[in-house]
DNA sequence: TCGCTTTGATTATACGCTTAATCAAAAGCA
DNA sequence: TGCTTTTGATTAAGCGTATAATCAAAGCGA
């Protein structure tokens, strides 16, 4: 649906100001955004009368206005695949963000949630019937689990800065990220249970591959020492059936690092029902954040992620992109934590 | 901070098509955006043409320009007193952003967040340093506890529409609202009261008497029957001591209806102190939603509050109001529910 | 005094689109 | 036939801002 009917009450601009301050426009608007490359200059006197004009009449700048003349519009996207406020999984996409509203506070920008294209399958798309919202916005924020890399594609090419959250590589084009730092802390976890007298090491985790499955897998890998066995598993969490679990026992592997908390919480529940026991038979660790409520994870061993801070950390670098466009693209790797838990022990 | 503008590629517009298909852009226009009042109309020829330009090129409409040119942006501004998304209450505002952006998808509206404003003592400001960015919006959703009816004032008179979330009157302009019928909610729980036995109620509530305050005690008091005894005090949590718990002991009320839960809970503590239960020796009922977690309220007798929808009308009656701006403005007043607890007993 | 730079402003145009005002030609009608 | 209506389009005027191109006046060194 889109507005019609008759237009709203006008609004204050730039020329209203502009008579009241007895200037042009233009200064105006070098009042407004100051520029280090000084073709318009203001004396102190005027700057002054301006102030007090936008003041008296309560102007503010039309973003969309600025937009199209090619000015700043101070607004951060935050686009998000699914819901920005999702009922379901809200303690998993809340920290973020709270990290990227505290970062737009810090660099006195509004935040834009695309929430106008409909979702449709319960997905949103970024170019809703070939159009982009997007370009109201400064640069975005690109939030969840991405998976149409067309869509990464084009807004690459049509050179619209923006920086996803985990992450992504594409084809022909750079894109920017801020992505917790699986490769490291998986390699850490590793080198954990090693000290901890384990040998033999399995990691199970999602049958699609995508980056972040891709780092972990990495870290795992790079880590092997000559005393370890390490095998990978891609299995759905449903796919944890007993049989499986015969060749679990049997492998003689003693630490499950699994990829998600469906896969953790799948391996208990199938070991429970032969009456064995995490960790007294098989130790496990989980290589991700809690998906829902922070408390159910509470008791596994784990990796943590500093979700608000990356956030915060994600608004940083677009801000840094919008900047200087033609920069290479920065990419944080997001140092991750390691928290104890009651489901790793050593032998 | 300030930012400075990205350099696009040249993209691809409405006149590279017209040239193409070898018609004016006005054409175009109509193709793209058939309207019901059309002033230009065009034929079957000329649109087939116009649209395979459109595909060959690769033509998606600029929606900054649209919004220049059409007066209407499709942006709802949210604007909250404290943090969008505040760390130790997110619970009770999350529902209300839950439904605002439903209410926003539905219709076809993205949402700002006015972050930019920093928060100067925990509370941010409308028009921070004399500007206004609300005008970046179609109009705004006030969510919180809002208290300077000067900023209220100031956006009546210059014609912003807005909607507040819980309701506000401000002299000499009329503002819009979703409000809790707190009234009514209260009402209901007085006559659940009476009807379980109880003939002498207390309110006890903030010192400070805002909108919402006002409309429980009316609910509160408009219910009396003859052989009810109906007192009201006005206390902070921190003032209900021994001493006051003294007199409501002697007094011979048997259920004290409170605001907040801050109080019920103060309460609550010092009727421990001195071995009494609630409800045992004196029943409770919570009038507020529970600030903080869900859970933490949930074996209090209460008023429920349903935020969800709330937030989604509020977007209704805000687009209402963005259209005809000049009708009278809605007010809607939100039906509560009860809900059975452990704290309310009959005598 | 003259040219030259600096300061402080104005004018004009572009951004991509919508839409009111027009208009030419065809169609309808008596 | 002459007049009105309908159809299918064009033209041009904004929408509110940024900024390159200009320009007047003042300052300045020689």
């Amino acid at each position: 649906m889109t507005l019609t009917g008759p237009k709203r009450a006008r609004r204050v601009t730039q020329s209203d100001v502009a008579a009241m301050a007895g200037v042009s426009t233009a200064v105006v608007s070098a009042v407004i955004s100051p520029k280090p490359g000084k073709t318009i200059r203001v004396g102190e006197e005027a700057e002054k009368r301006v102030r007090a004009a936008m003041e008296a009449l309560g102007y503010a700048p039309d973003v969309v206005a600025q937009s199209l003349a090619g000015g700043r519009r101070n607004i951060i996207g935050v686009f998000t695949y699914e819901a920005v406020f999702p009922a379901d999984r809200k303690n998993f996409f809340y920290p973020f963000l709270l990290g990227i509203e505290r970062g737009a506070m810090r660099s006195g920008q509004d935040l834009l949630l695309f929430t106008s294209s409909t979702l449709e399958k319960g997905r949103r798309s970024i170019f809703p019937k070939g159009t982009n919202r997007m370009g109201i916005a400064d640069g975005a924020i690109l939030l969840g689990a991405a998976q149409d890399k067309d869509d990464l594609k084009r807004l690459c090419d049509i050179g619209f800065p923006f920086v996803t959250i985990g992450r992504r590589e594409v084809e022909g084009g750079h894109v920017s990220w801020v992505a917790p730092d699986y490769r490291s802390a998986v390699g850490d976890v590793v080198t954990r249970c090693r000290a901890m007298g384990h040998r033999a090491l399995m990691l199970i985790g999602e049958r699609e591959v995508r980056e972040q499955n891709e780092d972990r897998e990495r870290g795992f890998l790079e880590n092997g020492h000559d005393d370890l066995t390490l095998s990978v598993e891609r299995i759905a969490p449903e796919e944890i059936i007993p049989a499986w679990i015969d060749e679990l026992l049997k492998s003689g592997i003693t630490v499950v690092l699994a990829e998600t908390f469906a896969h953790a919480v799948a391996l208990e529940r199938q070991l429970a029902a032969r009456g064995l026991k995490i960790p007294d038979n098989i130790s496990v660790v989980a290589l991700a954040a809690p998906l829902f409520d922070e408390a159910e994870g509470e008791r596994w061993t784990r990796i943590s992620i500093p979700r608000e801070e990356m956030g915060e950390r994600a608004v940083e670098t677009l801000i840094a992109k919008i900047r200087e466009p033609g920069k290479v693209p920065e990419n944080i790797m997001q140092p991750l934590g390691y928290v104890p838990g009651e489901t790793l022990k050593a032998i």
